[in-house]
DNA sequence: GCGACAG
DNA sequence: ATCTTGTCGC
């Protein structure tokens, strides 16, 4: 059988009651695998042409953080801002909430690769370091992946689970692309404009675009130093005026010595958010290991859903 | 026809 | 994404 019931799951946290705080806000763009290619081709053209590649929210990325802050790193901040409402409970510190998947087949049995028929959806949410919610959802698959199509085999999944959260994030990171994509609608995009809330894509390889040519004289990207950005450009294959800058690549980590190397992340801005923002919240939010603290916990978590019992 | 492709 | 042990190097 299967590690989880899909359809209808949730966890920790939250009470019915008070759930509902991520919304659909374009139903038109809700992702519906059913669609042709080309139905789907075009829905993601309209949806980028409502994507907004630029800040805009009202939280300070500089208070995004990835560890629990010290009571000096929070005087640094300035009180006001990080001190909890008593009238809310609510803190002011932003909420950065992570999202992964995980596949499964509905028959139990260890299915070879591409032959899963659900996807489970977790979404870790974080404040100031900590866990203050996490819940899951599933849904049966459609479709196989098809790179550039990816939103309309998982977003279903992705919505589910964001519909549980009793908290409404100040930010979503997604596993995969946002702008860097043929159409400029990864699904970090397609997600965040689909629910209006800020989106960045976290992909750990790049679908499309060129890294920027030109610098500080290392051989490979792999071989950046930690907390280098470099920018990615749109190449031919995308529909974007080549050159526009779509993302970065992103050297969360790096080994110490120069014998081996560690791959970086490609970041890039799903909605509201622009290039340098979103390599910074992917910056800071991964101190302690290559991927996005929130990102991680989503992983590791809907790893242990969906492992067979 | 060739190349190229998140999860 | 998923199936999987050991193995190389700090």
């Amino acid at each position: 059988m299967a590690a989880v019931a899909v359809g209808w799951v949730a966890d920790a946290g939250a009470s019915e009651a008070d759930s509902g705080m991520v919304t659909v806000q374009r139903p038109d763009f809700v992702p519906d695998p059913c669609l042709d290619r080309e139905a789907m081709e075009s829905l993601q053209r309209e949806i980028a042409a409502e994507a907004i590649f630029a800040d805009e929210f009202d939280f300070d990325p500089a208070a995004v953080a990835s560890s629990a802050r010290s009571d000096a790193e929070q005087t640094e901040l300035g009180d006001p801002a990080t001190a909890d409402d008593p009238a809310t409970g609510a803190s002011e510190l932003p909420i950065v909430a992570g999202i992964d998947q995980a596949f499964q087949s509905s028959d139990g049995e260890p299915a070879g690769p591409g032959e899963f028929d659900e996807a489970v959806s977790a979404v870790v949410a974080m404040r100031g370091g900590e866990v203050i919610e996490r819940v899951h959802a599933g849904s049966d698959l459609q479709i196989p992946y098809i790179p550039g199509l990816l939103s309309f085999r998982e977003g279903e999944s992705i919505l589910a689970a964001l519909a549980e959260l009793s908290v409404e994030p100040d930010v979503l990171l997604l596993d995969g692309s946002g702008r860097i994509h043929f159409r400029e609608a990864g699904i970090a995009t397609h997600v965040g404009v689909t629910v209006d809330l800020p989106a960045i894509g976290v992909a750990k390889s790049l679908l499309c675009g060129t890294p920027r040519p030109d610098l500080a004289g290392f051989d490979s990207l792999d071989d950046l130093p930690a907390g280098t950005i470099v920018q990615i450009e749109a190449d031919d294959a995308m529909e974007t005026d080549r050159g526009t800058v779509v993302g970065a690549a992103v050297q969360t980590r790096q080994f110490d010595s120069p014998n081996r190397s560690i791959n970086p992340l490609y970041v890039s801005p799903g909605h509201r958010v622009g290039w340098e923002t979103a390599a910074a919240i992917a910056l800071a939010t991964a101190e302690e290991y290559k991927l996005p603290e929130p990102i991680r916990l989503a992983d590791r978590w809907v790893g242990e859903l969906t492992a067979a019992e």
